[in-house]
DNA sequence: CCACGCTATTTGTCGGACTATTATAAAGCT
DNA sequence: AGCTTTATAATAGTCCGACAAATAGCGTGG
């Protein structure tokens, strides 16, 4: 009866959220999702760990395991006698890999978005500068087959999308900054999401080629600052195509 | 035999190395300690968690509390059979504070230290841009009052230096753009170590204060490129100072 | 030589007892 | 009355020992 892993007894809206594998990791995500998404706001308490493990079936080991990643991301705090609270926003890793995935999952606000966009437009510019000074060959043949495939597959496939995160991947790797390196995966959510918003909605009217290779070219070139005004010119095309796909967004 | 807690056998005994309150939290921190010191190097495998826990004189749920932490914040991985292991450099959350700290514990490598500064001065001008758009007369209040406190106290004591950060903290939250407050304490981290540098050598010989006040006075006018500028100029110098504190440093 | 199943090892999960911490309320002191 | 100290109760923290699940690597059989 305890056990957990019985899932399908009939009831109540039990387990909705698929998996992760680990339990932990599952609870860790569900609670998360509820957290970034505002249905548990800041300075909000939790259940003490006895009563929410028991309603969610988990032992209590796995659900502290799975409040120690939250809490280790900053999104929650545990004291004594207070119990498990949600932490102010500033505490928040907001540019943490699983927090961003957790952001996507319940469709995050526009102004969210846009802030991660603005956080692009300031990181990759500047990534793509540093690139033109300090990429090497293998790194430059990588964006260039990146390209290449981009270019065959298109962004209406996922091979295609994989493509572009790739090229954005290597830029900023070639930049050769380890802590510049880490946002790429918080750039990475951001050019996915929208990508797929963009995607959404068919009419994609813009080629998003040329630019790629125009900073393609200028990294290629050895030219910081016209790659770092190419890529600034990507990003805020990129942007406005979001935007445009939002506004035609039917619904919100 | 196995109990933790006797800590003292007759007395309070030598403090063990690690402390942070709970007990996850230390081994957590012991071993992220390692691992971003290059003890213990990416791939290598950690010992199963029944030897490590009992070596370390603790459960291994606390242990296993510790490891959720690590392998939240991308420095492990652990699967069945395989064991736990440490992940690749790039996986690492380097810009998560905790794992800056763990940075910081061990001397950093120069290089590490280079590349935030580098990201620093990506970061804040552009921050500093944006502040002198967004910023509300609370916070600029708030600017003024830490700069004249940073005057007042001198980057000699912690009072100042405090003074400093939060100024810098207030331009990236007047930025108004989540995400990037949340680099703040990266950036923090980087100052704060830069600054005790350049203390520990000698008399400063720069009075950082002209900079400040100009980047205030930018943000203040609410000129956005005046404001890059004298940003770009503050970090730069302070980059230089630091560059010549650590040259002058003995036993390296 | 390859496919397939077996096994040993390791993490994952469980439950239940006990400890430590601390916010709050009660009691005591000035 | 107002402040300090102590007691209480609630909650996270720790420990233990057992069992379940996953899987890398090996051995067996085709």
């Amino acid at each position: 009866m305890s056990k957990a892993k019985e899932a399908g007894v009939g009831g109540d809206g039990e387990r909705e959220e698929g998996f992760s594998g680990r339990i932990h990791g599952s609870i860790a995500r569900s609670l998360g999702v509820a957290i970034v998404s505002g249905k548990h706001q800041p300075g909000d308490v939790l259940n003490n760990e006895i009563d929410a493990s028991e309603q969610l079936q988990v032992s209590r080991s796995a659900y502290r395991e799975a409040i120690r990643i939250l809490a280790a991301k900053g999104l929650v705090e545990s004291r004594p006698k207070t119990g498990t609270r949600v932490s102010p926003r500033t505490r928040w890793s907001l540019l943490d890999p699983e927090v961003l995935a957790w952001f996507f999952e319940s469709e995050p606000s526009e102004a969210f978005l846009q802030e991660l966009y603005e956080l692009r437009m300031i990181v990759e510019p500047a990534a793509a500068a540093l690139a033109a000074e300090r990429r090497d060959d293998t790194q430059l043949e990588r964006m260039r087959a990146a390209l290449v495939a981009m270019q065959h597959h298109t962004l209406g496939t996922e091979e295609g999308r994989a493509a572009d995160r790739d090229f954005h991947d290597t830029v900023l790797s070639a930049a050769n900054n380890a802590p510049l390196f880490t946002l790429s995966s918080s750039i990475g959510a951001a050019v996915r999401w929208t990508t797929i918003f963009k995607q959404r909605d068919r009419e994609l009217a813009r080629d998003p080629m040329p630019e790629h290779w125009k900073v393609f070219d200028a990294i290629a070139a050895g030219r910081a600052d016209q790659a770092r005004q190419a890529m600034e010119k990507l990003v805020s095309l990129a942007l406005e195509d979001t935007h445009a796909a939002i506004d035609r967004r039917p619904g919100r």
